[in-house]
DNA sequence: TAATGATTCTATGAATCTATAGAATAGCGG
DNA sequence: CCGCTATTCTATAGATTCATAGAATCATTA
């Protein structure tokens, strides 16, 4: 076994988690064999085992690996001391940049989480569930500054903006010809400006 | 064969296809086993190739069953002589109304229809670009109209819009008890009013 | 160089899946 | 009731898949 965790271990299952998230990606959960991934990273399929215990396992750390990262980003935006404004176009940010470092497996987490066993869906659940509030958290503070109208469903507003971040974030991954910065830069205009223009203000 | 197309085997056949609908919806095309979908219906296995050529004719057609009447729901809508409101409200309704009616069906269409070969995949294509087209010429008459800002990036604007209503269509699928009048309730005034209050207007 | 442990390979068992073929049943018209 | 067709069933071939076991190779260190 890799009793020492040895750098070259580390690096290599870094690199089948990768091969795993691509190959998800490309072809779902289901429709990837192990060959596939095996043969992405250069590897035979019967050695994929020494990296993973199952697909499903293969399939649980890509997820976990798509998503930590931009939580803990999700963290320090939230707590942050700056202004409602600038946290939300920090978020918006912080999500589609995620959506292009390691587009893949946060796909495979959005698209395929749901066929791992319930026992390991709770743990990204409660990941998604804390993203969310965090978000949710923002637009409180949003509309406690009145820089929100009063009454706005904080909890459907920040299940929006995971949505549409999340549909601009899939046609990022898919057509990767997109330009991320200019798709961040329309998501935050329509954040804030919403698309009826600003009848009274400059 | 079924020559005279009778009345039991169309109906059969709808049965087939919205059984394939829900287990591809479920379990996803390639974790659904011809199996599933057989015992879905009540039949057994073998007998599923009476209605379908084979699995992947099943998905294509579950596929086009859910995506067609939505579309031509959205021709009406923008062919309309209504205001430029009314109609994008009536095609956000039109949208999310179309997941609680036949959820299984789109969702399968959202998330599954890249698995089909490309040449099937094209007419799928053409029929969903036709109806972002549509909904892009609401947005343009609408800043036409002055009802909405100078500069609207209106491809972008109706791809938001199409991915905030898959979105919550998704949610609503996944979690059958959201009230879907709600959402589209909340949808609405998202888009009309935005997140920020409308400063100077009632 | 020899030895030890890490990494990859080959080979394979057992299960599952799609699709086909032909037999069986059901239902309808005469 | 008979015959015909539509519909469903059973059985199976052939391909593919996941996972395991044990052999082979590579790298490092003594």
């Amino acid at each position: 076994m890799q009793n020492p965790e040895s750098p070259k271990y580390q690096q290599q299952k870094l690199a089948a988690i990768r091969a795993a998230a691509a190959v998800f990606a490309r072809k779902g959960f289901h429709g990837a064999s192990t060959t596939d991934i095996a043969s992405e990273m250069g590897i035979k399929q019967g050695s994929l085992y020494y990296y993973f215990k199952s697909k499903e396992e293969a399939l649980a750390e890509v997820c976990l690996y798509g998503i930590r990262e931009y939580v803990q980003r999700m963290e320090e935006i939230a707590t942050s001391e700056q202004p409602f404004e600038a946290r939300l176009l920090a978020t918006v940010t912080s999500h589609l940049s995620s959506y292009r470092e390691k587009n893949e497996a946060l796909k495979v987490h959005n698209d395929e989480r749901l066929y791992l066993p319930e026992i390991k869906r709770i743990k990204l659940k409660q990941l998604g569930s804390h993203y969310r509030e965090l978000l949710e958290g923002i637009f409180e503070d949003g509309v406690r500054d009145g820089a929100l109208r009063e009454g706005l469903d904080c909890h459907f507003a920040a299940q929006s903006v995971i949505g549409i971040c999340n549909a601009w974030g899939e046609l990022i991954v898919r057509d990767n010809e997109l330009d991320v910065f200019e798709v961040i830069q329309k998501v935050n205009d329509l954040l804030l400006n919403g698309f009826v223009p600003p009848k009274a203000t400059a």
